[in-house]
DNA sequence: AAATATAAAAATGTATACATTTTTATATTT
DNA sequence: AAATATAAAAATGTATACATTTTTATATTT
């Protein structure tokens, strides 16, 4: 079933499954060759998560993306996620900020999607975060992450964007390495409310 | 469906679920009179939510009460809920005031269990909340209270905590009806603290 | 006796079947 | 013609059935 979930989230953001119109047990139980049983479990589990809201009485569908839920997810983003950092801090060996900075190389590579640049990013703070030993805060910050992948969906452009993420990241790990803590969280507020004001805004101009 | 979810809630916090053992989908559909399908949809339900946590391959159990993820919930609580006070404080009319008021007078009550204190305590903070216009910011809020009340069972003692709670409430109303915008994100924020920290203390006690 | 391997029992995940609810299309009313 | 009511079609929610996986109990090995 978690394949399913993975294939629904796949076909949501390459657009194979439209917005705005009812989508069906049966259609999709049709398509992806399974009986309406695990149909229906994904459906919960993505309704959880923000990937499809509720259609009328009886169906869901995927939703409009939307600059306010975008803003919003980047604004609790800030919140805990400095927070999160903030008590990783202490617990941030040279070994952790090593594997912070290979995923960080990843990102130069410039044949990455969107998409799979999306995923390295969150590697690379989830490897950060990870040692902050707060699984119920890290996992809502996880579930938060999840949900702005619905909003790197192909269309969205500025591609300049990667470099300055990188290089922002260097940053932060050097401010971490050279123990300026209060520093090192400012940087990371300010590098996630880039990011956010970013795709507010190119969200904005769509529509 | 819906019912089932809130009927596993109570018998969990009610502590007619044993926690930390495996629930069997069988019992439960045998316990609730319905087939495995709904009390599927239930288990799958409730573990997003942190009701219930897996228990090896394929089994759910009833989590421990953990003073960690309560430091985590009420951290995120303050952080979060002072966001959506500040969206809220320009829509804040005197109806929805009124309407808080209203709520803050039931809690003088002494017969109210703890769960339903924790839920006219939430009512209250919703209504402030809710005009804030920030769907997305509310439901994860309205979330983390939801699990909060996880560790409202009936265990948990402090009982003089209604008093203070009810007048801090007081105060919150009369800081925004002054229109002393940063005194009560301020103190929206202590009021959360307080709480938490009191819950944090009581856990740690326990064990 | 403790650890591992094997077999039986019991659980889960999914398919199919069917009653109930929702949606859509058609007919009726204002 | 627009709004409402009715009937047919199609959807959902849940029960049951069965294959597969997991758990538990027993037997075997070290």
């Amino acid at each position: 079933m978690l394949e399913l979930i993975e294939q629904l989230k796949a076909d949501i953001l390459n657009g194979a499954l439209p917005r705005g119109c009812p989508l069906r047990q049966q259609e999709l139980s049709a398509r992806y060759n399974v009986s309406r049983i695990p149909v229906r479990d994904a459906i919960a589990q993505l309704k959880n998560q923000g990937w499809l809201v509720t259609h009328g009485k009886a169906g869901v569908m995927v939703p409009e993306l939307n600059w306010r839920e975008a803003e919003d997810l980047y604004q609790m983003r800030m919140a805990l996620e400095v927070q999160l950092l903030g008590h990783a801090l202490p617990n941030l060996t040279h070994e952790v900020l090593g594997r912070a900075k290979d995923i960080n190389l990843q990102l130069n590579n410039p044949c990455l999607t969107l998409l799979e640049r999306g995923q390295l990013n969150w590697d690379l703070h989830a490897a950060l975060y990870e040692v902050a030993n707060r699984p119920t805060l890290f996992n809502v910050v996880a579930i938060l992450n999840e949900q702005v992948r619905r909003y790197m969906g192909f269309q969205y452009g500025p591609l300049n964007y990667r470099d300055t993420s990188q290089s922002e990241h260097e940053k932060l790990i050097s401010l971490i390495e050279s123990d300026q803590k209060d520093q090192a969280l400012c940087y990371l507020k300010e590098h996630i409310e880039v990011a956010g004001r970013m795709l507010v805004d190119y969200l904005k101009n769509e529509n």
